[in-house]
DNA sequence: AAAACAGACAACCGCTCATGA
DNA sequence: CTCATGAGCGGTTGTCTGTTT
């Protein structure tokens, strides 16, 4: 990691001359007119090369989360709030891996929108927005009240997930004890990374095809073994039902895998656990991420 | 009519990770 | 191996717009 110590910390956009805020029509155009003529990339030196007083990470974001052609503009149709919820439920705040699963929408715009309005729509319905399970119903004497709180439900919450507090997650290697069960995960996962097929877990199988496996552990955490295995499974998890009546005849590779005979287990068991994914899953998703972001992007 | 407030979304910041020298 | 750098992620803040007082 970058020591800000070290004299190096590159200061962005405090630099004076570099414009902040909000994005003019002629900015954009300079941005999408050098991009179209010279790609992406290179976004430290861009602002300069394209003739915009504006810092790289400024130009990136603007391009990749609005200038972008294949940016989809608009309301959030049902069916992807649908799913939207549904990956959230697997997969937490994990934002861009959920963007990678929608397309046309990016991951600033999905978490906005969860924010501002699936997130109020979960609690109004009794729904913990973070951990999907239903609000303390009858809140025991020792629970404080308000888990609607975003903060507060991090001291208050009865689920095992390690992570309760967004931020101490990401600046903080989780030390929770049910994180032995993602250092395992990690350990096996990340490192032979691409080239490893086959996983020997207990658990029970979803029944990924050809020489993948996922699994869902006794603990229902689910496990994966390589991007292609958790793509095929989100996918899986995708076509299961929240576009039915939309691609259900899509015949789908993967399809059935996430709800075999098991009956579904997305509605019932993974539910929970899923918001557990603790810091090693970040980084296997990542690591994910990445490779997708290339292909989707 | 205008000030205050609230909601929605765009943009920024600090951080981590990947990669290459 | 270490270090520098680019890229990307997620939380947070800023700004705009619509609504209420």
């Amino acid at each position: 990691m970058r020591n800000p110590s070290s004299g190096t910390k590159t200061p962005c956009c405090s630099k004076v001359g570099i414009k902040k805020g909000p994005w003019t029509p002629e900015e954009d155009e300079i941005l999408s007119d050098y991009i179209k003529r010279e790609g992406e990339g290179r976004w430290r030196t861009l602002p300069k090369r394209a003739g915009l007083l504006r810092c790289g990470k400024s130009c990136r974001l603007r391009w990749m989360n609005y200038l972008r052609p294949c940016v989809k503009r608009g309301r959030i149709a049902p069916d992807e709030e649908d799913l939207i919820l549904r990956l959230h439920r697997l997969l937490g705040n994990r934002w861009s891996l959920i963007a990678g699963r929608i397309p046309g929408r990016t991951d600033n715009e999905i978490k906005n929108y969860w924010n501002t309005h699936l997130s109020k729509k979960l609690i109004s319905q009794g729904i913990d927005p973070r951990t999907h399970k239903p609000l303390n119903p009858l809140p025991s004497s020792s629970d404080i009240i308000s888990n609607n709180d975003h903060h507060l439900a991090s001291t208050s919450n009865p689920n095992p997930n390690p992570n309760p507090d967004p931020v101490s997650s990401k600046t903080e290697a989780t030390a929770t004890d049910s994180n032995e069960h993602f250092t395992y995960l990690h350990h096996h996962n990340q490192k032979p990374q691409a080239d490893d097929n086959e996983m020997e877990m207990d658990g029970f199988m979803l029944g990924l095809p050809t020489n993948h496996s996922a699994y869902i552990s006794q603990d229902n955490y689910i496990e994966t073994c390589n991007e292609d295995t958790f793509s095929s499974f989100l996918d899986s998890l995708i076509n299961d039902t929240v576009f039915t009546g939309h691609q259900q005849q899509q015949p789908n590779p993967v399809h059935h895998l996430a709800n075999p005979q098991h009956g579904n287990v997305w509605e019932s068991e993974v539910v929970s656990p899923m918001v557990g994914l603790s810091e090693e899953q970040r980084a296997l998703d990542r690591s994910h991420h990445h490779h997708h972001h290339h292909h989707l992007a």
